[in-house]
DNA sequence: CACAAAATTGGTCATTTGACCAATTTTGGT
DNA sequence: ACCAAAATTGGTCAAATGACCAATTTTGTG
């Protein structure tokens, strides 16, 4: 998992690490991750080229980094922004709509995250990084409800995980429509129906729990 | 948005030109996009390149071909999958089943088509190509919906549309976790999750109709 | 300050890659 | 069968690209 540089670490060598790192992240962001080339890289990070191989092995190395360093970003970035709530109703509510407003707002991000995602799930030695990711935004929105649950009650922490990710696959897939065709209106109206629906969701199973019936879950139809 | 070839189309030609296209899906599927060469298009069609380079103008027209043609395939084979219903509630519980089933067994198909989708939107010519990719997608779950609607009035043609885009997104989603980290168990449960709420989601837009009142659309919380 | 380790740099290299062209072969209509 | 158009092919090319090394400069620690 881990996409080591090189030799030891200095404190200005792990400066210029993170300079690399927000030069490529400018650089893929134009292009994206297909066109783009280490000397744009070094380029966007004001580096000679030959700096950028002395601290990340291959041009591989380096973006792996960058997905890393773009999932450290988002976690944090969404963690910062949600506050505290009463119940799970309005934790799912503040969450869509925390995460929303961060991803609209750092749409080019966003693609370049997509194209990185693919990237990694392409290569034999990084596939788990792919993984990784998806388990980190999971575990956001399972720690954040939980945070809430524990509380009221309302959910135990597995109820909280399955949540969480019919939470995060709705936004994936709302985002990858807001990539495909923007229409802001239109996205907004979507996560009003996700948030709707996740609050459906939530309750259902916040209900089997009060009253365990042996069985199948409960589904419509 | 044409990805045209060149000159005019004899028989052969045609045959040769989805002879490359099946090639390249072979040499993308192995690898993915950014791996994949001309040379390996080629070898994987049979072709010799000089070939490749008579039928497409540039390597990115052909990627851009490949997307098209794996459009047209997935919305083909999905409407045929799909069989009538009694209601709304049983189409999008059929619909969405069988959305999954087709996705979960063409999984590396699926992969190479974020991949091109995302080569798309990155480049100016063929944005529009993304665009066009989802209005197919959501078209064509609209008009299944549609297809039962029109007979038993629950839901009107915006609505249909709608209820589309939030089974797409949720499948999307689903399907970008499965493809991050495999669990065929759980993405089960997801989709079952989905339909239910998809369900909720187009009840309510029904109960919408026969009760227009003014004013925000109903949303918990 | 001294000096070893760390960091940076200019320059070079072998390959890969997409593109293309002149020449040849195949196709299909008459 | 004839022949123009279509299709295919081998061979070539310039550019781009990732990698790397020997040499030099900078850092920071005793």
């Amino acid at each position: 998992m881990t996409t080591a540089g090189r030799e030891q670490v200095g404190a200005k060598g792990e400066r210029t690490r993170r300079q690399i790192i927000e030069g490529a992240l400018q650089a893929l962001g134009t292009g994206g991750v297909a066109a783009t080339t280490t000397r744009d890289i070094a380029a966007g990070a004001g580096v000679r080229l030959a700096t950028l191989h002395y601290h990340f092995d291959s041009k591989s190395a380096l973006l792996l980094a960058v997905l890393e360093h773009l999932i450290d970003e988002t976690t944090s970035a969404l963690r910062e922004e949600t506050g505290d709530t009463a119940d799970i109703a309005a934790c799912i509510r503040e969450s869509l709509h925390a995460g929303w407003r961060y991803l609209t707002l750092t749409l080019e991000l966003q693609i370049v995250q997509y194209e990185l995602t693919l990237y990694a799930l392409r290569r034999d030695d990084a596939a788990g990084l792919a993984a990784y990711q998806y388990d980190a935004y999971i575990k956001l929105y399972q720690d954040i409800l939980q945070g809430v649950a524990a509380r009221t009650g309302e959910l135990d922490a597995a109820g909280c995980a399955d949540v969480a990710r019919f939470m995060l696959a709705g936004i994936d897939g709302l985002l990858l429509q807001e990539l495909a065709k923007p229409n802001k209106a239109r996205s907004s109206r979507g996560i009003e129906a996700l948030i709707a629906a996740t609050q459906g969701f939530a309750s259902g199973l916040a209900n089997d729990r009060e009253t365990p019936k042996a069985g199948t879950r409960a589904t419509r139809g």
